[in-house]
DNA sequence: GAAACAACTTAGCCCGTGCTAAGTTTCGAG
DNA sequence: CTCGAAACTTAGCACGGGCTAAGTTGTTTC
């Protein structure tokens, strides 16, 4: 959840130039509520600041974090545009696998939109 | 769980002829304790039978789900090594990435392994 | 400036998934 | 046949992540 909510803070801030909970609200479509708690577990853990009723900012850490998921997220969708999945598709499976894809496979699939599939031994 | 749990089961008795929760307790590396907890939700839920002290076995609904899991598990596996991914990688990536697999990107992965990696437009 | 509305917090609840500690059942060896 | 070890269950705890309901704060609009 972390890499998710990061994520999603620093693409609002690069949108919106600020970041609410009601944005969150919005992106995971849960309550208030639930954006509360999960913001104080983050803050917790020192992935963003913020006071009651102002705006969530993103610590380093935070920003470090948000940079990779993003990095990783993109690389997956565009693999995926690559091997032939629509756009829809994508999107919606991208944002599940990324958090299990290793570094390792993240360079194959790069390799793999550069050079092409590996010749099969 | 409920996709990792029956895989596991149908590994078990296809290797050994039955399962035992103690089966489950070193594959998932949890305790004795987790392994009962998860097994009564997966029999609630119609997925597993079994008796107190008893070998666990599937239902019918249980058995489809760990063929689809254990089938989807392989053919994201294969993928991840035919675009270079080593087989350690491909077996841990795969593990993770099969949960978020839609039957669209899966399709996409089998094309691409028996046709190669569609034109870049 | 007061009232209404939007944003947010807090309390209290539920479930899943993990644990430890303690007790029960099963089973194989002696 | 008994006893000890291995397998298993149960109770009780914690945390993450979800909810509703109710209250608080901030802002806009008249």
């Amino acid at each position: 959840m972390a890499e998710d909510y990061v994520e999603a803070i620093a693409e609002a801030i690069s949108e919106n130039g600020i970041c609410r909970a009601v944005d969150l609200v919005r992106h995971f479509d849960v309550t208030h509520a639930t954006v509360s708690n999960t913001i104080s577990r983050l803050q917790r853990d020192g992935l963003v600041v913020t006071e009651p009723y102002q705006p969530i900012t993103l610590t380093a850490k935070g920003k470090r974090m948000a940079t990779k998921a993003r990095n990783r997220h993109e690389v997956v969708r565009t693999f995926l545009l690559r091997i032939g999945v629509s756009e829809t598709t994508a999107t919606e499976d991208s944002e599940g696998i990324e958090h299990h894809v290793s570094d390792e496979t993240l360079r194959a699939m790069k390799r793999v939109m550069k050079d092409g599939i590996p010749a099969s031994d």
